[in-house]
DNA sequence: TGTTAGCACTCAACCTTTAGGAGTGCTAAC
DNA sequence: GTTAGCACTCCTAAAGGTTGAGTGCTAACA
């Protein structure tokens, strides 16, 4: 059997009613919301056969259709190819420019949330292949001395080291040197053991600082730990009544609040990168075990070279995809406009 | 009337019955649950003056009682003045140190939600009337400086700093010494407007410069908004059906995430300062709308002098406020020993 | 051959009724 | 002051009945 456009078109009245009601569709809603002028008989028909070419579902007989992950998928598939939507009130609210980064993602979940009614999550940009920029010591107190650690993107680490011996400001000084000549622009890999002895070695009798500084470099390039990411409209979850069961809500809320548990949404999101940088999650395609009975779309937002982030949005399989994705892609090119400037 | 010996024993016995079940609690029940050796009619009787003096409702005639507010708290008012717990697991978890404060705190929050079965929330300690203790200017670009400010503490704060002349290390050094001679050890209240001119003037074209730090300082110093506040557990609140209702349970999971709005709470309970460091707030008592149906048990820990912070619980009316209150106490103990260490 | 009307059938959802039980208040007796 | 007993209330759960949306199938029609 095959799906011809007559399938097509009525498997889309399906699913857009689906979105919109929640319940299972009836082939009489289909026969009078089409343009196609059929009798609900003959849409019976044809739904007989969409049911056994696997693109809708009935939970129960004598109950409507709902469409299946399969033909959430085909839907999606087919919409993606066009659009890009027009800009709505977003672009005011974002543009009451945020100078804290932080605040400005918080800002983007949370306007996310409250235009599309789902739950929202996004994380800070990741940077990798970082290189260090300038190390800086300063001793605080008699024996207590700041390292500060800027690495390329201007993010920057602090770290307070312990030392027995006290140091006046000309060892400081030295030491300043020494380690900002021999590791400033180098990235974690170029950073070998020949080096770090050496320059050891330099450092005489302040070897361990040395060691201590270099650890705190490790530290703070590596990066992947300062994931930071940021949830809202997690309670919009119970407003759909297929997840509002008890059990499945309660785990989705406490994945929503340990957000370690969001990280494999974000590693896979960003290793799927196809090109368009969005990424449609139909129930069981998702990573995370607890949202198999969500869809989940994520966007992959870079701010400069590398420094790349995810944003997601997670709701109910019957989620407006046309407007989530739509939303989406506007939302990347006014953070990559923000950014700019 | 009176609330005599057996109405307080009749009363306490409802409660601890009512925190096990959740059900309301019929006569006979009492009759058989205390020593009392009384006939359900009896304790009828006693309900029935109970409920007079307002310690107990009925939710519909031909219903057991419920405590009322005024019943919870009394109940909690009597059990506060005794008990030192007794040591628990938590012990062991928590000494797993953590390093750093904040991984530490999410910690707590989880084993208390873990241990309790309640939502719960912990702040980072508020630092009040600090002080300044060092100051660091460094050039790490062309035209960006990074002022980094460390106050009481050792909270560390940075600011990338535009410019538009290029500074030569010698004017840095120079820069540094002003700011650090004029402002190290001085709180908010002690910079004046008169000390800010006589430093600017002695910047020269560089008072531009010094106006940027300053605000960075202020700013830096009034850490309000460094109030960072973790949840963990507020998937506990669906266990409990009095506050599973969705409306409700969607407005406490939302405070929850938006973060901003457990603040309120914080404050109060930072200010009804009474003696034990532990509030408890009955259902209308609570200055948070949406935990009206709720009640919220919170602790202030003190890890310094002057550093407080707070812990919350937050869990349906018949909370186990035994448990609840033994364990915060411990809790504030072990953080104590802890950073003793 | 594709489309349609019609009909019998199914089944969740909703309502009503019923019975049962938990709990009460009141009274009268101890 | 305490208790047994009884009539009464009202929630709950189960059982039965009705409704209506929706189906599959068949036969007729263009």
């Amino acid at each position: 059997m095959q799906l011809d456009e007559r399938k097509m078109k009525i498997l889309q009245a399906i699913i857009r009613n689906y979105l919109e009601t929640g319940e299972p569709v009836g082939s009489r809603t289909i026969s009078k919301y089409t343009d196609l002028n059929l009798s609900s008989a003959t849409i019976r028909n044809e739904m007989a056969d969409l049911e056994e070419l696997g693109y809708i579902l009935q939970p129960h007989t004598s109950a409507g259709r709902i469409p299946s992950d399969k033909g959430y998928r085909l839907y999606v598939d087919k919409m993606m190819e066009d659009k890009e939507r027009e800009i709505d009130e977003m672009k005011e609210m974002l543009l009451e420019k945020e100078d804290k980064m932080e605040h400005l993602l918080k800002q983007v979940a949370k306007v996310l949330a409250v235009n599309t009614n789902y739950a929202t999550m996004i994380t800070t940009p990741q940077i990798h292949h970082n290189k260090l920029k300038f190390i800086q010591l300063s001793r605080v107190d008699a024996n207590q001395i700041l390292a500060v650690i800027v690495v390329e993107g201007n993010v920057i680490k602090n770290t307070m080291l312990s030392v027995n011996e006290e140091l006046d400001e000309e060892t400081l000084l030295k030491l300043n040197i020494l380690l900002n000549t021999h590791l400033n622009g180098l990235s974690l890999e170029e950073i070998n053991l020949g080096m770090i002895s050496a320059m050891k070695q330099q450092a005489g009798i302040h070897s361990d600082i040395v060691g201590d500084v270099i650890d705190a470099v490790a530290e703070a390039i590596k990066a992947d730990e300062d994931l930071e990411i940021y949830t809202s409209g997690t309670n919009n979850i119970l407003k759909y009544p297929e997840l509002a069961d008890k059990q499945k809500a309660s785990e989705l809320i406490n994945t929503f609040e340990e957000k370690k548990l969001l990280t494999e949404l974000v590693q896979d999101s960003l290793s799927e990168e196809n090109g368009t940088g969005i990424q449609v999650y139909i129930g069981d395609e998702t990573p995370v075990q607890s949202m198999k009975d969500c869809s989940v779309v994520t966007a992959t937002y870079e701010l400069e070279e590398g420094m790349k982030g995810t944003i997601g949005i997670i709701g109910p399989k019957r989620m407006d995809y046309d407007k989530v994705v739509g939303t989406l892609k506007t939302l990347m090119h006014q953070l990559d406009d923000l950014y700019k400037k």
